[in-house]
DNA sequence: GTCTATAGAGAGATAGAC
DNA sequence: GTCTATCTCTCTATAGAC
């Protein structure tokens, strides 16, 4: 589990970068055009490139940055002697927990990195391979201890990540869930699908 | 629940539907160009424009034609005196059926038919709003039956199908799960998110 | 139904002044 | 770091011959 060098953004990138995001997520990255990103900055779209050098690199900036983020937050909750059930729940608290801190920029690492060109894309794809990597990791754990139920650990991991990952499509701030809400259904619902019948409950 | 009216394709018609589902699958539907599905069908892109009258037109048609075939194969399982738990069961290997025959424009159905534009937009989402309200019914009379935990109905439904929507992104033929070993780990996983503790089977 | 030709708009990106 | 100006390319779509 190496850590993603990131170098830090200068105020002005960074403004830039979180103009992006929403553009992008909102309405696609190939849709979205630097003139539309430029004035929404208010300035002209050739100002755009004294800061990137072109528009995949923001996709790249953004998309590598916000993997980088679920990596740092949920990849460490793999480890330790806990039991596979309950490091399972906290990777998917914090998946969801950082998910919600980064809805625009989360529709880009979900939808639009697709958008990428080699290498970067290479290099991405190696990324989000790696977060898969972990979940499937705990989840074997979980079956070969019994607490779970024999599944395809590959298999399940993505329909877990993706029973999330709609999230960021549906869900607005103004509606009745709370994110604690949003987690405990989630929780429920996923460790449900997993979990063996235990014995000593059934006692 | 109305049966979708769609007219039916003249066999060159439908085979340009075919080739552009598979690119606007591929590429995504803004980044394929009616030049690329020209260069497919190995004709010159002004051809195009005696089948259809705008790429958008082409893209209504695939969302539209899948979606149908959703509801038709689906919502009718919705109905009947069989226990929800058993009808939500055979909703979901039917709605996995459908993915898996129409790969390509599943794909669309799920994800390309944001870039359609009002008024055909709003149609669209309509008929989204009524299959998924299938599975609400569906859950809620599990629900209240006493079959599933209590769950928002809205909010499972949306995890529920989102859990499987990740399968047209992932799914290769050559693999080595066929599509009876998805529907049946699929079933598995939903349902045990779903149901109750029974206390018959715990006795 | 396909072609050639092209209109007309908009895309990403660069050069060079300030 | 932002500007004006512009290059070059690609896009969707149309007109009209065959």
């Amino acid at each position: 589990m190496e850590t993603i060098e990131l170098k830090t953004l200068s105020p002005r990138k960074k403004q830039i970068l979180e103009s992006a995001q929403a553009l992008f997520s909102q309405k696609g990255y190939v849709a979205a055009s630097m003139r539309d990103l430029a004035e929404v900055l208010k300035i002209k779209p050739a100002s755009l490139y004294s800061h990137y050098t072109s528009k995949e690199e923001m996709l790249w900036e953004i998309a590598v940055r916000c993997a980088a983020e679920f990596h740092e937050v949920v990849l460490p909750l793999a480890q330790g002697t806990d039991a596979p059930d309950l490091r399972l729940q906290r990777m998917i608290e914090a998946h969801i927990d950082v998910m919600m801190r980064n809805m625009d920029a989360s529709a880009i690492f979900f939808e639009e990195w697709k958008r990428l060109e080699e290498p970067r894309l290479g290099t991405y794809t190696t990324l989000i391979q790696q977060y898969e990597q972990a979940f499937i990791g705990v989840i074997r754990e979980g079956i070969e201890g019994g607490i779970f139920r024999t599944v395809k650990p590959r298999f399940v991991t993505s329909m877990l990540l993706s029973s999330m990952n709609w999230i960021h499509q549906w869900y607005k701030p103004t509606g009745t869930m709370t994110q604690t809400d949003i987690q405990t259904q989630c929780v429920a619902f996923i460790m449900g699908g997993l979990r063996a019948e235990s014995p000593q409950e059934r006692a």
